[in-house]
This record gives structure tokens, C-alpha cells and sequence, in this order.
DNA sequence: ATGAGTGCAAAGGCTTTGCATTAGG
DNA sequence: CCTAATGCAAAGCCTTTGCACTCAT
């Protein structure tokens, strides 16, 4: 395991435990499993890659995880939720949405566009009276895949 | 009615009928409904603005809309879609959502930031192989109401 | 022992769908 | 007339929840 992994682990395991729950060895491959995937996996696709864990058991734990900072959902227009590690686990990025497949993929900007994103963003609060605590910016396109299926 | 609205069911219209589907009194109220509230509504809020029309039609024919190009359905973590016009109809623009009670207001950016936006998504296609359609950039945070009352 | 986690099954809640009826072209 | 739209009720589907059991502290 990577010295990133074990820090990632210790980090997860402070805030669950912080958040007055244990750190199971169901959590931790939960993690384990976000850590792995590097993007926002559907339900189904943590389930199957967790050999052992009812349905029932993943979701509570993903919303144990999510109550504790660690994890949290991601919206999309599919069936299933998708989950990720918190960005202030795994760094603040984007999402390349595969408008036919579904198929999320991370992905970061040039950070002076970030910045100047962030500019933007303060303007906006102090025009609207909104606070804004964070942004959330997703491409919607085609994958490589499905970009060549349907050429 | 303004001049804008009429020409918004006239646009609306065609798509419908070029979908093959009728354009009802029932969608066009649904067209007017969404012009009038200038941003995303939930589906309570519409059933609400439409006297008689019962809540499985209305799901039909927001349907219909959005197959028709004339409406999309918005993404959020409520329980209940919001639904909104599509962005050739009303003009490109983002979201304010309120984290606490889940209110979207719509709004824009300065135009020169559009522009480097464009680029930098034109400049993340190419790098990643994704064919990006569009995006999608929505601000969370508090709003006037929520941000008072948690003060 | 004592509380948390798990499995199973049932319930929830939004959305979709089947079917008979009604209305529009 | 003929097809589409509507209402009502039932079904679907993801997600949540109740309850008894097991495991870890």
C-alpha cells in the first residue's frame, strides 16, 4: 500500500471515528475501493468489486462515510447514485460526464483558470447575496468510446 | 402576452409537432409555466401553478417536452427533478443552489469569463478525448433566506 | 455485557406504465 | 374515425428502515 493510501486511511479513520462510529474493515475497503476507482462509481459497481457486502450494508455505510466528511454522493441523471471520496481527500477536480454511457471521468483545469473561476464566483455571491461555498462544474460530452461508436 | 412569449411557443411549438406529438393546452401551459418562473421548478411547484392536470400527465408531458428539445429536466439532489426550459430557448446561464432549503435561482457570468470558460473546456477535450457538448457549472452555497437564518 | 454493524425483508417515495376513456384533427 | 392525451391505479426501481442476530470493544 502506498504511503498516500496509509495517509488516506488514517485520515478516514479520524474523521468516522470523530464522528462517533467505527472504522470497519467494510469502511475501509469502501474507501479502499473509492481510493482505487480515481472517479465516481455507480452503486452497482461498488457492489460487485466488494465481494462480501449486502446492498443494504453499503448503503449505510456509504451514508455513514458521507455523515463523516469522507464520502459523498454524486448527482447524475442515471439510475444509481455515484460516490467519491470528498474533495478535500482527493483534491478538487472536475467531472467529464459521457452524456451516452453515463460514464464519469475526473478530471482538473489549468489552476489560473481555477483562480479565475474562484474571481468569478466571488462576484457573483456579492451580486446575488448567495454564499457560496463551492462550486461544481461537469463537462457533458461523448467519451472516446462512445464518440467512435457512433462515428 | 410579450412578444417574447409568443415567439417561445411558436419555437416550442414546432419542436413539439416536428417530435411528431401534439402541442396541448396542457404543454403549453406547462412551456408558460417554466417561462414564467424563470428557473428550475420541482415538480410539486409545477402540479401546483397547473390548476387540473393530474401529476402522471404532467410527467408525460414534461416527457414529451424534453424528448421534443423544449424542456430539460435538472438535476439536484432533492427528492422531487426540477424541470426548465431548455438553454436555446432562454439563453445560456448557470445555477445557484441553496444547500439548506434547495432553492435554485438562475444566473450569468460576465461575458469575457463564458469565453475563457469555452476555451478551457475546448483545451480539456481535446487533452482527455471527450467531445464536449456543453457544461454545466452550478455554484452552491446559501442563500439570502438560509444565510439570515443560520446568521 | 453493550452498542454498532449486518442481513433479510418490507416499506417508502418519486416516476413510469397499462388500460379504458375522452378529446382533438 | 383514428390517434394522441388523460386519469386512475398498479407496478418499478433505487433507497431507506425495522428487527433480530452477530461481532467487536
Amino acid at each position: 500500500m502506498s504511503a498516500r493510501s496509509r495517509e488516506l486511511h488514517v485520515t478516514a479513520e479520524a474523521r468516522v471515528r470523530a464522528a462517533g462510529q467505527r472504522y470497519t474493515s467494510a469502511r475501509r475497503q469502501l474507501v479502499e475501493i473509492l481510493d482505487r476507482a480515481g472517479s465516481p462509481l455507480p452503486l452497482p459497481a461498488i457492489l460487485g468489486r466488494h465481494g462480501d457486502l449486502k446492498q443494504s450494508s453499503v448503503y449505510r455505510n456509504l451514508a455513514a462515510l458521507e455523515q463523516a466528511g469522507v464520502v459523498r454522493r454524486v448527482i447524475t441523471d442515471e439510475d444509481f447514485g455515484r460516490y467519491e471520496l470528498t474533495e478535500d481527500l482527493t483534491g478538487h477536480h472536475h467531472h467529464l460526464v459521457c452524456s451516452n454511457c453515463g460514464a464519469v471521468e475526473d478530471v482538473d483545469f489549468a489552476s489560473g483558470f481555477e483562480d479565475t473561476l474562484e474571481a468569478q464566483l466571488a462576484e457573483l455571491a456579492e451580486r446575488t447575496g448567495f454564499s457560496t461555498v463551492s462550486h461544481r462544474l461537469d463537462l457533458i460530452g461523448l467519451c472516446r468510446t462512445c464518440a467512435a461508436a457512433s462515428a
